[in-house]
DNA sequence: CTAGGGTTAG
């Protein structure tokens, strides 16, 4: 009778502590002996735990007296469940030493996946001729795993050659060999699968949806997505997870928003893919909320999840909340160390992102090419030219990880704003790579700063050559050329501009009120409290000028007379988007503005004061960092 | 048994 109690408990038992309780149950009265109940046990156990759950479980089964072939294989699966393939393995191995216990089909196909998943061909062959010995060559579950076997070996001929000689193919093996041909990109393989199936389940249309992203065709992706009748969470996640990656976050953003209609409820996967899209654009107070729900759900929040909410508060200018949920991690691997030491890098917070890296070092996590364009990164933000050489060395002589340009990249921009042009210069002549136009650009950069319109000419022939329609590369050289005086080559420059018919990109800038983005373009009078806004910016420029401020209008590109440069400077979008936050937000309260493009020199001007005189904190995060502004002055220190 | 997720130079 207790037993059939036990049983209808652990049916309807869906937390991992009620789980935890009928195994109390079960021990106090005395059902440990009984195989059936325990497997019952186990297999509900692996229903509601996840992957951390996993030792409570495996000391569950350690403490079963005599497990049957069923345990052990409810076992072994969990491993192969939670991507430890090793441990199954050796517990196939333990199980296969333990003579009284009979090894099914099942078990079988159970290692023969973890073979698999191992790139372990030697055993994997001795397992398929060992199948075919014993006669079961044509189990289901057997030839469904050596197909994911042999194609994980790269032997995916083999393995179409098992499912074309299949009896009786169920879809599983399809789809077993679809998820396999898109995991090696061969889309078009996939697509003649795909039409010849017999049928096909919302398993193989989300393969396909993944197959077409995966490899950026998100249009395809999105057709086969709307063709999909019957959509489920992975639907709409491998379609949100495309735009992410794609870096069309406002259409993640909608079609997570489109989900929630449709009452498909979110999972920490697509979680992950809605915070990068949060991050992208800059979208502090939807990233807030995701953290709540995650919060108010009880989601685990394992690495990948952990390292979104990192990243996603590191990337909207909230480091202080980065830093939380860094340190609130119960592990951390590479990707969350890398993303938290280029956030506090971004941040212009360079000592304690190198402290970070020393930390990562400690505790043994190995870096990789990312992590040391955080940590160079680190170095150019605040200046450490030494610091910064030492790194680069290290990285392929202490921790073999080889530079590629983006590294030097980086090392060109430490020296270039350290004022070694000559030696940056030298460096793009000496790499080993051909310079692209990051690295011309960075040299560039670095003219501007030390006002060396020498280099700066090279630098642009290069520059030029490579990308000769970005505005931002005219209108940097014109800056040059106007801080020298040099007014010809200016409107030298600007008749270029012209006479090649350059797309000038707006600068754009935008800021979250009430969880509400209000973008802002130079000049902008399109928001609805357009004169409001207006009257405010009138009011700071005269605040400002009060205080000293005198707008750098030659750093106005167009052939303007004083007056107009002054108006086109004082509409710049990051001003509207500030004096509209200084009007929208709580007196005291932090203003958050993302910018497309850089500060100019005059807003970076403009912003300090700002900042000191409304007494307000200002982060701006602008193209490649950011710019926290207090009481008159600027984290990065002009540095930039 | 099969499908979806994280860090990247200026």
């Amino acid at each position: 009778m207790i037993g059939k109690k036990v049983m209808s408990l652990l049916q309807n038992a869906t937390k991992l502590n009620q789980i935890i309780q009928i195994h109390a149950l079960i021990i106090k009265t005395s059902l440990d002996g009984n195989n059936f109940v325990l497997a019952k046990l186990l297999r509900r156990l692996f229903a509601c735990s996840s992957a951390n759950d996993l030792p409570y479980a495996r000391s569950v089964f350690d403490e079963i007296p005599s497990p049957d072939t069923f345990i052990w294989n409810t076992m072994i699966r969990a491993y192969l469940n939670s991507q430890n393939p090793q441990e199954s393995m050796s517990l196939f191995c333990q199980m296969r030493l333990l003579e009284c216990i009979p090894i099914d089909s099942y078990s079988l196909s159970l290692v023969i996946q973890a073979c698999g998943r191992l790139k372990d061909p030697g055993n994997g062959q001795k397992l398929h001729t060992q199948v075919l010995k014993i006669g079961l060559g044509s189990d289901l579950f057997v030839e469904t795993a050596l197909i994911e076997m042999y194609a994980k070996f790269g032997d995916i001929e083999i393995a179409r050659k098992i499912l074309d000689e299949m009896a009786h193919p169920d879809l599983v093996p399809y789809n077993v060999l679809l998820a396999e041909y898109v995991r090696i990109g061969e889309i078009n393989l996939a697509h003649d699968l795909f039409d010849r199936m017999p049928e096909r389940d919302l398993v193989s249309w989300n393969t396909m949806i993944h197959g077409h992203a995966s490899l950026g065709d998100v249009g395809t992706a999105k057709k086969l997505f709307d063709r999909t009748c019957e959509r489920d969470l992975i639907s709409w996640s491998s379609m949100i997870a495309a735009y992410a990656k794609t870096r069309q976050s406002n259409e993640a953003l909608r079609l997570f928003h489109e989900m929630q209609l449709a009452n498909v409820l979110p999972d920490k996967v697509t979680m992950v893919s809605v915070l990068s899209a949060c991050g992208d654009v800059g979208a502090l107070g939807m990233g807030k909320m995701i953290h709540e729900c995650i919060e108010r759900n009880r989601i685990e929040i394992d690495l990948k999840l952990g390292t979104s909410l990192v990243d996603m508060y590191a990337k909207c200018g909230d480091i202080d909340n980065s830093l939380r949920v860094f340190n609130g991690m119960n592990n951390r691997d590479v990707f969350a160390w890398s993303a938290m030491i280029m956030g506090l890098a971004n941040h212009g917070f360079g000592e304690l992102a190198l402290d970070h890296f020393s930390k990562m070092i400690s505790e043994d996590i190995k870096p990789n090419d990312v992590t040391f364009i955080g940590v160079l990164s680190a170095c150019s933000h605040i200046g450490l030219v030494d610091k910064g050489w030492t790194y680069f060395t290290s990285m392929s002589k202490v921790y073999g990880v080889s530079p590629k340009i983006e590294h030097y990249g980086c090392v060109v921009d430490i020296l270039g704003r350290a004022g070694r042009l000559q030696e940056a210069k030298e460096l793009i002549r000496s790499m080993p790579f051909a310079p692209d136009a990051i690295v011309w650009r960075a040299l560039l950069g670095a003219c501007r700063i030390y006002k060396n319109v020498e280099i700066a000419e090279e630098a642009t022939v290069n520059l030029l050559e490579l990308e000769p329609h970005v505005d931002g590369h005219y209108v940097l050289l014109s800056n040059i050329y106007s801080q020298a005086k040099e007014w010809d080559k200016v409107v030298n420059v600007r008749r270029m501009m012209k006479n090649i018919n350059i797309q000038k990109v707006p600068g754009s800038s935008s800021i979250e009120v009430d969880n509400a983005v209000h973008e802002f373009v130079a000049g902008d009078q399109s928001h609805p409290e357009s004169e409001k806004i207006l009257r405010m910016l009138s009011e700071i420029t005269d605040r400002l000028k009060d205080n000293g401020y005198a707008p750098l209008t030659a750093s106005v590109l167009q052939d303007f007379d004083e007056k107009e440069k002054e108006n086109a400077l004082a509409h710049h979008s990051e001003k509207l988007a500030i004096a509209f936050g200084l009007l929208s937000t709580a007196p005291g309260s932090t203003i958050r503005i993302v910018k497309n493009l850089r500060v100019c020199d005059d807003c970076h001007i403009a912003i300090k004061l700002i900042s000191r005189t409304y007494k307000r904190r200002i982060i701006v995060r602008d193209r490649n960092r950011f710019h926290h502004f207090v009481n008159g002055s600027c984290s990065c220190k002009d540095y930039w």
